[in-house]
DNA sequence: CCCCTCACCAACGTTAACGTTGGAATTAAC
DNA sequence: GTTAATTCCAACGTTAACGTTGGTGAGGGG
């Protein structure tokens, strides 16, 4: 049989990226990683360096998915709460993404790895909601950036502190799932939605 | 010197919430809290069981106090937006709150530490905007959980990810502090504005 | 057909953290 | 004032993970 290097590499990588996500870069260990994906462990050191440099590649391959695959239009406030919900949708298929993402917000607190490269992607959803202020069909309320930053909080903060969720609405299931979505969606648009504005009486 | 147990129980508490913050459950070493308490290893598994049992402890003492400490009123979209702000506050003068309640996020999916407690807390949020919304100063538009649940999610989630806020919004100073402060304010205080229905265009 | 390179793995040394134990110092009880 | 109980610590055994090394066998070039 020939040698297949690349096939040996992903499989130590999505290995690596299960595991990472299930346990974090300290409660993960190399030679679990190395028997999930069938290989020895020296394999993963002779690859990608130690462990916290194969960490770094998991982060840098698993967060800049969500970018590519959940675009964003934003023509109206609908768009915004239908790219809210998809996002939340993401979250909610890919547990790991949540979880990687969060895992690097508490380790890696100011360098992350190909930071240009994800600051790109964000960028666009930006910009898309600048374009969108600008031809007056969605809300100048807030900044673009900070609308962006509110949308991903709307539609993120669901999976993240998933004990809160439960303790305050009680135990997910299907129906809870669809309720949550649908408050993303309508709570985004909200936001989207150019205002007469919002008078806060004191 | 007379023993005082409660003060080296104590010293070893606050030395634990800080490591356990910093370094989550895997990365924190019970040597490392012993020698920041000042105190022998043995101390800690004798007053506290074993490392999981402290952390526990230590989740159950330090989660419960934003509850404790930012009372919520809610007779006015202002007053939401207000408590919005005291809960952004909240996560940026406490970093070891926040921290720990992503870390038990990430570990503890199904069982929490004190759950009963945890959610009397949060019923008493719920409460209080239910009743808002029943006098019809707030709006109707979300159910009172989800609509305190946004409340968090605007508040929180730029501590949960703070490398996300910085790729999208540049660096963190005072200044930039206080523009998200006034975003969070403002968006929570719209989403709780009674609305004249919210039209999707489709 | 020979040899050199490289993927691969079993086994190893080393470090470090966990959790424990035996004993010294201190307080309280009688 | 002697004894029992308790706080505290230095030192220990044990486990487990990290990262490495020496060796084996497959592939390919001359």
């Amino acid at each position: 049989m020939a040698w297949d290097t690349a096939a040996t590499q992903q499989k130590i990588l999505t290995a690596a990226v299960a595991e990472f996500a299930e346990h974090g870069p300290d409660g993960t260990t190399v030679e679990r990683i190395a028997r999930a994906a069938g290989v020895n462990k020296e394999r993963v050191y002779n690859y990608f360096g130690d462990k916290r440099a194969l960490f770094a590649v998991v982060l840098r391959e698993e967060l800049a998915s969500v970018a590519r695959d959940v675009p964003i239009s934003a023509a109206s406030p609908g768009d915004i709460g239908e790219y809210a919900g998809r996002v939340y949708d993401y979250h909610r298929a890919h547990p790991q993404f949540s979880r990687l993402l969060r895992w690097e917000g508490l380790v890696f607190d100011a360098i992350v790895p190909d930071e240009a490269q994800r600051r790109e992607h964000y960028r666009d959803k930006v910009e898309a909601v600048t374009a969108g202020q600008r031809s007056g069909a969605i809300s100048s309320a807030h900044s673009p950036d900070q609308l962006v930053f509110l949308i991903f909080a709307i539609a993120g903060w669901w999976s993240a502190v998933p004990q809160v969720a439960r303790m305050i609405s009680g135990p997910v299931n299907e129906q809870e799932h669809a309720r949550r979505r649908d408050t993303v969606v309508r709570a985004a648009s909200e936001l989207a939605t150019p205002q007469p504005a919002v008078t806060t009486p004191r």
